[in-house]
DNA sequence: CAAATTTATGCAATCGCTTGCAATAGAGAT
DNA sequence: ATCTCTATTGCAAGCGATTGCATAAATTTG
């Protein structure tokens, strides 16, 4: 591989030339930069990447921390979509991503101190939010920079992050189930203390209450099918004209609708079914999902960007909301008003 | 940050002293060994990762190489498994995970030109095999190590690699409806110039011919739900005493089951059905699939020690082949035999 | 034309760690 | 007691970049 010794004696200049004209300071007049710049491009250099970050101190790779595993999250594309957005806008600028698994959240939090004392991560990226997180504690404990995606459950104010609206997204789904004249509507949700999925249904309950209508809310209890026919039963008895569903994400419109369709009696009621994020889930299934995308790949562009920028100790943290927006397929059927 | 000279002084030597204490040197005295080791704990010291590096121009970093967006194959839920597969094992040597990505062909191999030019990754796993894959020709024509998941397309004997023997999986997915009183089964799939496909298929094929039963082909044209029926239509004109179907992977099993399911004829001939993969899709189904499952996670964790190890120029090639196994759920029915 | 600037370059130190080789000390041999 | 030989340890030179400061060349100025 070719060092800037190399570029610089090939350009016939002294290696501190060779760095300064690459790095395009003011001070090197135009001819030695061109020539600077051939020799190197000739010799398809880049500067190596120990050697820069152990001269400037500062370090150009950024940390992604995936959630522990939790089988049900995990198996979420969501989170191979943010990494790719956030890998893309690291390489376009010349930095790299590391990872950061563990398999229980003790392994975790090890493997990032690890990483903290190695000192080569400049700001870590992670891919979820929770309560309590010992990850965060030691983040802050060591003051290292962090970006999160999904909303902080401490120091919202102080903490950089990248989010969906999701209480919009909540008003917006239900809102278009009652456009389309649905009165009397579901929330179905699997996890509460989960901050999206309790966004969600506040945003839910806004447009309910503003139009006078019935919080009904469903929780998720498909462990087998079995189960959750039993469950879908009491509901429908205590709610039996509900005609429409706001669920949570895909996945879990997509065990409704799998329960609903194998019971005859259900399956003629055609319920309608709206879900969120957009994902391989909605394709899925029949008909296929209404869904509200949230963008994951812009969601990790954006954490990216904030993690790349230079961040004084003092500064303000910032906070982007990526847009969503509902992708109509075929699980929404207008209905005549029942009121 | 500590520095190795902190520790050093701390444990009052010579810097090179730590540093051959804390290798485990031979030639350093036991005393000594013990008072570096505590010193460097107390401290809570851990190397600089690019000082390191560059020490030992020896780099200690993985690039996995994440295929180009396609996105049917990326909602996978496969790649992130495998990822944390490595990354697990990689953690635990002390080495880091990198990522490779890119919107385009072009892009991806560009990216990783620049990763082999900055010289710090040891290692490439590339997360997928493809034909005449331009990223491979990149990695060959700088003598770049790499390891690839699943089966290389060229080359077989000289690449490193890891794989599932798809082929006998194939083989024992039919082998299993078989058992099951089935002799007419179909066998699903999308796109043939991928050898997992077609590896699978050529293991159906391999019963049935012992068997000395037909084979019966389905290529995937489910874009649509009516695209779906219509395929179905045709091919039970053709072949109406299929009783199973043996897909190519989960999703596309749970695809047919969907169109399977919402005709009424079809839904009571309760056709059974196996996949492979075991991913959330064979859950998500109803009946949930029987589904033949490969461990992600582990093909990640055998391409990563792999791509650890020492490898001498002259070596030999590794291949690992990882076990997949059966998991019975409820797509598959005991049938009398038609014969 | 010499002095004072301005502009461009190169020298050398530094980042934190590793490692070949020289240096030291202690033990054993004669 | 002197000499050899090991067993330990430290010195100093890299690894490949960046950067403060000195220096040389070019330009302007008095």
């Amino acid at each position: 591989m070719a060092t800037i010794k190399d570029v610089a004696q090939r350009a016939g200049v002294s290696p501190s030339t060779a760095s300064r004209a690459m790095h395009g300071s003011k001070i090197i007049s135009k001819p030695t930069r061109d020539k600077v710049i051939k020799a190197a491009r000739e010799l398809n250099y880049a500067p190596d990447f120990n050697a820069q970050n152990l001269a400037t101190k500062a370090s150009n790779t950024i940390g992604v921390v995936l959630p522990v595993d939790h089988h049900e999250i995990f198996s979420n594309p969501f989170f191979l979509e943010m990494i790719r957005g956030i890998n893309e806008v690291c390489s376009k600028n010349g930095s790299m991503t590391t990872l950061a698994t563990g398999i229980s959240s003790d392994e975790l939090v090890h493997n990032i101190d690890v990483m903290i004392a190695q000192g080569h991560i400049r700001t870590f990226i992670l891919l979820y939010s929770e309560k309590d997180d010992p990850v965060v504690e030691r983040l802050k404990q060591f003051d290292v920079q962090y970006v999160v995606i999904g909303k902080p459950y401490q120091e919202v104010n102080k903490t950089s992050y990248v989010d969906n609206d999701n209480i919009q997204a909540g008003t917006d789904a239900a809102q278009y189930l009652i456009d389309h004249g649905h009165r009397r509507i579901g929330f179905l949700y699997s996890d509460l203390s989960r901050m999206v999925q309790s966004d969600r249904m506040l945003g839910y309950q806004r447009v309910m209450m503003q139009n006078h209508l019935p919080n009904i809310m469903l929780e998720e209890r498909f462990e087998t099918h079995a189960a959750g026919v039993k469950t879908l039963h009491k509901f429908f008895e205590q709610y039996p004209d509900v005609t429409g569903f706001v669920a949570v994400d895909d996945m879990l419109a997509l065990k409704l609708q799998q329960v609903l369709h194998n019971d005859p009696d259900w399956k003629v009621k055609q319920f309608s079914l709206i879900g969120f994020n957009n994902s391989i889930f909605s394709d899925l299934a029949h008909p296929m999902l209404t869904s509200i995308a949230v963008f994951p790949q812009r969601l990790g562009e954006e954490a990216a960007k904030i993690a790349m920028a230079d961040h004084p100790a003092d500064e303000l943290s910032t906070a982007v909301i990526v847009p969503h927006q509902i992708v109509k397929r075929h699980s929404v059927h207008q209905i005549k008003s029942l009121q």
